[in-house]
RNA sequence: GGGCCCGUAGCUCAGUCGGUUAGAGCAGGGGACUCAUAAUCCCUUGGUCCCAGGUUCGAGUCCUGGCGGGCCUACCA
């Protein structure tokens, strides 16, 4: 039932400093996809990695006392530990100090060079080791310092490189953007790059001499590549190219690549022109996402999360304390995936307390304790009722179809919202509007056995519609909410389109939530006690 | 200097092609309920849509000019 393969990407990510909320936040962005993808039956492939072919790795390995590939495999090591924690998805994990990187890179850049695209060409500038960039005066700051890095000397580098044609590319590149304007997402993205090859493009230089550590220029082994042509390729030999034909075959072009909204220009005009000149395909999609920032709770201040001020926050120790799931909808629903976002404490809690412990958790709670207290678990008949009430004030299948699309549109938060607004609210309003536990006492005028069951599998029904379209971005809460009653489709193949449409039972249902000593059902999502975290709100 | 985006309720944000009385969540106020994690449900207060012009029968939406904020880029890297 496959419909067709889905390839994605991350950026992969400087390893001289441990990965940060920011670097989550996109990793989260393009698990959701992925994970949306594969549950609608796509052969999906999420390729992630670390870009290791710099020299400030080389500087930081010298520092710690280490070659540099035992340091790259052990920030390898810290990342995978993170993402593993934050339950990205990814089927593959590149490092650009693998062999097959350098096996592929280098018969990539062989095709450029006979293309004619490479020349080589004399310049001395100043070069900053902090950017791994050459900088023109006019970058310059008072000090004739880079601005980016004030406190290093910058290089007066003379010396001959190599050079790709990019110029040549400018009017193809503007052809491409105007009959493909999806590939560029989001549109303030688009905008920006357009303008910005309309004004020319310079020809890029791609080598640098004198390095021990990188990939060899293959005619000419006294130079290196030089990190951008090198790290874009990571994309292509991440899925076998100039190593393993059939997987390249099977996934290449990426349906989209989620990068950084800094590092827009070396996807949307670099990498496609480098492509076109080696003959290979050019990839779909590239989404730029936006940054998060800090917010400081005692001076309201947004700031940038960096080292130097001190404010950046560990991934683990938010998804030690509270969940993957809790980090994963914080980002998901709060932050809009193409534009900034900001995080604090407050908020966190906030988001956390509300939606995912009292419209989420306590649906699930309040449905599973009634069918214990009423039925001991056991929804007898449950067969022959048809859970029609719930959602008949609202158009499930359209509703459900109107989230695939946003997802699909990486628009997450308004995804969420819908499921929020259209199916977790209805549900918890039926159980008002239905008062189970009058129709289950017998005392009252209003005892009817037989209408609290129905209302109990209505309400079973609602949290299976739940547990499917929540999945993508709580993987967990998912599975937990699903594993509530004994459904008949294997989680594995609840795709949205069964969602609006429930399955045949091949039983009755009944309670299968794992419950506590005392016989009460597990919080999915434990309350934060804002009084009992003091510290956490001054971070 | 050139370019892009944003400015809507106390906060975070929707608002499609210009079309009725500008919406949601949270926060605030009032009420109901007791299955549930003090959850949930109903009602409700709250807006100079940054400012000034213009186009139009009609502008949050389009145009011009400001103000404020963010970002990209800056005469060979």
């Amino acid at each position: 039932m496959s419909r067709g393969k889905f390839f994605l990407t991350t950026a992969i990510d400087y390893p001289n400093s441990r990965p940060h909320i920011g670097t989550a936040f996109e990793k989260i962005g393009a698990d959701v996809q992925a994970r949306y993808r594969r549950q609608q039956g796509y052969d999906v492939r999420l390729l992630m990695g670390n870009d290791e072919n710099t020299i400030k790795v080389v500087e930081r390995a010298e520092a710690l006392g280490l070659e540099p590939k035992p340091y790259v495999d052990d920030m390898a090591r810290q990342f995978r530990e993170v993402w593993d924690a934050l339950e990205i998805s990814y089927d593959d994990f590149i490092q650009t100090s693998e062999e097959r990187h350098r096996i592929g890179c280098q018969q990539f850049i062989q095709r450029v060079y006979d293309a004619g695209d490479i020349y080589k060409k004399n310049y001395e500038a100043l070069y900053c080791e902090g950017c791994e960039e050459f900088k023109t005066e006019s970058q310059l700051n008072a000090e004739r310092r880079c601005p980016n890095h004030p406190q290093r000397d910058l290089k007066l580098v003379q010396e001959e490189n190599y050079f790709f044609r990019l110029s040549k590319y400018g009017p193809r590149l503007l052809e491409h953007y105007a009959a493909h304007p999806e590939f560029i997402q989001p549109e303030s993205r688009r905008n920006e790059i357009v303008s910005l090859v309309k004004s020319g493009l310079e020809d890029i230089s791609i080598s640098r001499r004198d390095f021990t550590w990188g990939i060899d220029i293959p005619w000419d082994a006294e130079h290196k590549i030089y990190v951008w042509f090198d790290a874009l390729l990571n994309y292509i030999t991440g899925i076998g190219y100039g190593t393993d034909p059939a997987l390249f075959a099977r996934y290449w072009p990426a349906d989209v690549h989620f990068i950084g909204k800094d590092i827009t220009r070396f996807h949307c005009a670099l990498w496609p022109a480098m492509l076109w000149s080696a003959g290979v395909e050019l990839p779909r999609q590239v989404f730029a996402h936006g940054f998060v920032y800090l917010k400081n709770e005692t001076t309201d201040e947004v700031q940038k999360i960096s080292k130097s001020l001190g404010n950046v926050i560990e991934p683990l120790d938010i998804v030690r304390k509270f969940s993957s799931d809790a980090f994963r909808y914080y980002f998901m629903r709060e932050c809009p995936f193409g534009g900034d976002g900001e995080f604090s404490f407050t908020r966190f809690a906030g988001s956390y307390n509300g939606d995912l412990a009292n419209n989420l958790g306590n649906l699930f709670s309040r449905t599973v304790s009634m069918a214990l207290r009423y039925f001991e678990g056991q929804l007898a008949g449950s067969q022959s009722i048809a859970p029609e009430e719930i959602f008949a004030g609202i158009d499930l299948p359209a509703v459900v179809a109107e989230i695939a699309g946003e997802i699909e549109d990486c628009r997450y938060a308004a995804a969420l919202e819908l499921i929020w607004r259209q199916v977790l609210d209805t549900g918890n309003r039926y159980i008002e509007e239905q008062k189970p536990w009058l129709l289950a006492s017998p005392g009252k005028p209003e005892y009817d056995l037989e209408a609290c069951r129905r209302v109990m599998v209505n309400l079973a029904e609602g949290v299976r519609v739940a547990a499917i379209l929540v999945k993508p971005f709580l993987p967990d809460a998912a599975a937990k909410l699903y594993a509530g009653f004994n459904y008949p489709t294997p989680f594995a193949e609840a795709t949205f389109a069964t969602a609006a449409r429930r399955p045949v039972l091949t039983e009755d249902l009944r309670v299968t939530a794992p419950l506590t000593d005392d016989g009460k059902v597990t919080p999915l999502f434990p309350k934060i006690d804002l009084k009992a975290e003091p510290a956490a709100g001054k971070k």
